[in-house]
DNA sequence: TTGAAAGCGCTAACAA
DNA sequence: TTGTTAGCGCTTTCAA
């Protein structure tokens, strides 16, 4: 800056004036400036910058993701970076890959760099030390789940609602026998999944104590084995629920193999990419991930803003029910 | 810090010293100023720290990939992410989205927020203007395919030798009409592979004259049209051969749409989600995104550290050919 | 409309 | 072993 200060023979303040363009500069120096910036290929610091500037701000926010790599992460990430990108801010990303340890440190590394906000994909765990970060201005947002231990908004899918439409529709279809399968029944996910489950089955007068209810399964594998296990036992059921991502496959694994894919309704929550392609296309609820990034760092963006701390909102995106073959099988 | 220092009863300089453990502080002072510290919740400010280090390292590097939210991207970005980490460097992620304009505009961004080091998958058009980053000294690591217009180290995958191994397997089955279907060949990537799979059918004396070879493929259904085509045609092939994972699930559909998914033979080029689900598994020429962008990053901070511009290595990454039934089919 | 001086939080270079 | 002074590149405050 001071090359171009020189070049352009004003001041440095006068050349800080032009690169952040603040009015009262007359238009032939503004002009000189900008040669001369452009003739050395001027790139202002923004580190240096915001180091002075009274709101301290970096213009960088922090993402904190379960896995970069997977399909509902990746999705919430382009989005984040999407709206970011509108507002000229930076986001960097990284995973958390499920360890609340790591979490921690990623924090920790984010809160040097001076980021100006927080989103986050809590992991099981306490998100209480976040209490530091608030306390220093900087806002947090949860994602996909609420964090514990904090007050702070969060952006989740309104997995009730949508579990209860995805049970909704095979009530229609005439099942009565409608298996769930669920996942570790201590995320919030898993229960406001299986609170939907119940909802719709209440709602039509089915007795949910007449169910297989399975929750806490923990893998893919685990999936396959425990639908194996109630495919071949005494109350088979018409239809099965399966309230997340990766217990879905499990179970196609487990129908298919045993050639039950065309007389078993199964609808899942959670969409995954060629669902169509399989045979049957599998029927979805599908999540929003791309909204929720989206929606996320416009509410970061005003907590940074308004700088309101605490304010435990919690925003709904809506799922979407999506029929596939899979999910028009009617009791036999 | 100074409040550190006040609390400690030392001066600055010595809180710098402790907080960067340098040697030749005595021990009593640093467990005094470790402890004001953490009593006053202190965390070093990275981005006043790098204005004044003599490196001016901001330990944070740019990547710049096609959409973090496709499956080949994600998985580079975990890469990046992971040799990054272990390296205690944060990572900048952002989507060009194919756009020239947008790549010149995020690297414009990056070069702001002072990183040290750029990763590009650089879009179709010149490269040449991250000559100012080199001159900068901020070095440029180009993955999935080599810039143009600039001198610069890339990773990418071994593309020639996958695509002949994937062509290789077929004519050992016995198939002597394979025909090709590859994307956009201005691509240097499209090129290598259609290099792999002539390279291919000469060895073994095929002459690809006598073969059905469609390339400039831009998108699923323009692919599922051009298979319907060849498939309804008089010289329908025993094999396909696909370039890319999008033309890839466009013969899939073209395939299954005339019930012959398991009388043609098929091998893609490039892994994706389940393709083993499908019916038959699709056979893949499989790259490793992950090591791709984890060799990158490594290949970055050599360049950062021994400040060598200019050196244009290409390191390639081996594929693996993964034999699913779809690549196992003989002809008849 | 423009500029001079001070200082953001930190580290380099030197001195004690 | 510890401290002092200057200054990184920029913006603030105040004066001209």
């Amino acid at each position: 800056m001071r090359d171009v200060a020189a070049l352009a023979g004003v001041s440095l303040k006068t050349v800080s004036r032009v690169i952040n363009r603040e009015s009262g500069v007359s238009p032939e120096v503004v002009a000189r400036v900008d040669d001369a910036a452009a003739q050395l290929d001027y790139r202002p610091d923004m580190n240096a910058s915001n180091l002075r500037r009274s709101d301290g701000r970096t213009g960088t926010v922090g993402l904190l993701l379960e896995d970069v790599a997977n399909e509902f992460s990746a999705a919430a990430h382009a989005g984040v970076e999407y709206a970011a990108r509108q507002r000229g801010i930076a986001v960097l990303a990284s995973s958390t890959l499920g360890d609340s340890e790591r979490e921690r440190g990623l924090v920790r590394a984010l809160s040097l760099r001076r980021v100006d906000g927080l989103i986050v994909a809590p992991c099981p765990g306490d998100q209480g030390y976040l209490a530091a970060e608030l306390a220093q201005g900087v806002p947090v947002v949860f994602i996909d789940r609420p964090g514990r231990g904090l007050s702070a908004p969060s952006v989740v899918s309104d997995n009730m609602v949508g579990a209860r439409r995805g049970v909704e529709h095979l009530l229609t279809l005439g099942h009565r026998s409608i298996a769930f399968l669920g996942g570790i029944s201590a995320v919030a996910t898993a229960q406001e999944r299986f609170g939907g489950y119940t909802a719709a089955l209440a709602a039509a007068g089915v007795p949910s104590a007449d169910q297989t209810i399975v929750r806490d399964i923990g893998s893919i594998d685990m999936a396959a084995g425990v639908a194996g296990a109630i495919l071949d036992g005494p109350d088979r059921p018409t239809a099965i629920f399966s309230a997340q991502n990766q217990i879905t496959m499990g179970v196609v694994r487990a129908l298919r193999k045993r050639g039950l894919q065309h007389q078993i309704a199964l609808i899942g929550f959670d969409d995954f990419t060629l669902a169509d392609l399989l045979d049957p296309g599998v029927a979805v609820v599908a999540q929003d991930p791309r909204a929720i990034g989206e929606r996320a760092l416009q509410v970061l963006v005003d907590a940074m803003e308004e700088s309101v701390d605490g304010a435990t909102s919690e925003i709904l995106v809506p799922t979407t029910l999506i029929i596939r073959p899979s999910g028009e099988i009617r009791p036999e």
